[in-house]
DNA sequence: TCTGAAACGCACTGCCC
DNA sequence: GGGCAGTGCGTTTCAGA
C-alpha cells in the first residue's frame, strides 16, 4: 500500500491532470493496455489519495471575475490564537482563492478575484479589514494572467 | 448565444467547480429537473466557454512536489520586446504554475513547485536566472496552504 | 498484472409537451 | 424551455493467464 509511483501510473496522472474526460480506453490506448488495467490504476491512484477530486474549470472572465489581486498581509502580533483565527477567517470567505502562510517579513500573501476594483475595495472594508490583528495590508492588481494551471510537473 | 447564466446553470457551475464527476442525474436531482436539460445545459456551457476543461487535481505532498515559492521578479529594461521574451520563457518553465505581470514596483509573481528546497535552487541557478534582462529577484517560502482552491466565487 | 468478455448505468439523441 | 424513451458507449466486474 502507498507504494512509488511506476511510469504507467506517472503517465495516466500526467493525462488526467491535463483532461480527466479523457476515457481509461483512450489512456490505454497510448500505454498500449487494455481499459481494465487502467481503470483499476485510476481507481487505486484515487484511494491512495494521489488523485484528490475532479473538477470544472471555468473561465474567469466569463463568470466576471476579472480582477485578480495579491494581497500580503502582516500581522500585529504573532501569537498562535491569533494565526489560527486569521487562518479560519480567511477560509470562509469566498473572494479568496488561495493563501499562505509565509516565511519572511510578511506573513500572509492571499490572492483574490472579485468583479471589478470596486468590488475589491468593499472586500477590503467589509471582511478583510474586519478580521483582528492586521497590521500592515499591501494589495498589488494584476496585469495579466501569463500562466496559470492546475497541473504539478511530475 | 452567449446570454445571461441564470439561476440553474451557475448551481451547475457551482456544482461541476466542486466535483466534475457529478453525474447529470445527479445534478438534474438537486435542481428537481430530469438529465437531459441539465445535459444540454452543461454541454452549452462547455461550447460557450463558461467551463474550459475538466481537470484531475493531484495531491502535492503526495507526488513530491511539497515546497511551494514565491518568487517576485523586477525587470531592468521594461520595453516590449523583452517582456514578450519574459513571458515567453516562463511559459514553458514546468515548476511554474503561475505567473502574474502586476502593477506596481515588482514586474512579475510566479508560484513555483519543488521537490526540495535544493530543487529550488536549481530551478533558479539553472532556469530562472538564465532568462535576460531579470533585475531584482526575491524568493519567499511557503510555510503552510492556508487555502488553496480552482473554484471562482459565483 | 494484464486480457477478454460480460453487465450495468450513464451519456447522448430524437420526439413530444 | 423541460420530460420521456431509446441506443451506444464507457465504466465496472470477473474469470482466466
Amino acid at each position: 500500500m502507498m507504494e512509488q509511483l511506476d511510469q504507467t501510473d506517472i503517465t495516466i496522472l500526467r493525462i488526467l491532470q491535463k483532461d480527466s474526460k479523457k476515457t481509461a480506453k483512450e489512456i490505454a490506448k497510448t500505454l498500449n493496455l487494455t481499459s481494465s488495467p487502467v481503470y483499476e490504476r485510476i481507481r487505486r491512484l484515487e484511494k491512495q489519495g494521489f488523485i484528490k477530486k475532479y473538477v470544472a474549470i471555468l473561465d474567469k472572465k466569463l463568470i466576471d471575475r476579472s480582477i485578480t489581486t495579491i494581497c500580503q498581509v502582516s500581522m500585529r502580533y504573532h501569537n498562535e490564537a491569533f494565526i489560527e483565527k486569521f487562518e479560519e477567517q480567511i477560509q470562509a470567505l469566498e473572494e479568496v482563492q488561495e493563501c499562505y502562510h509565509m516565511a519572511g517579513q510578511v506573513d500572509f500573501v492571499l490572492k483574490i478575484n472579485t468583479k471589478s476594483l470596486e468590488e475589491y475595495h468593499d472586500f477590503v472594508k467589509y471582511k478583510l479589514s474586519k478580521i483582528e490583528n492586521i497590521g500592515v495590508l499591501n494589495s498589488t492588481f494584476v496585469l495579466k494572467d501569463i500562466k496559470h494551471t492546475s497541473e504539478f510537473y511530475i
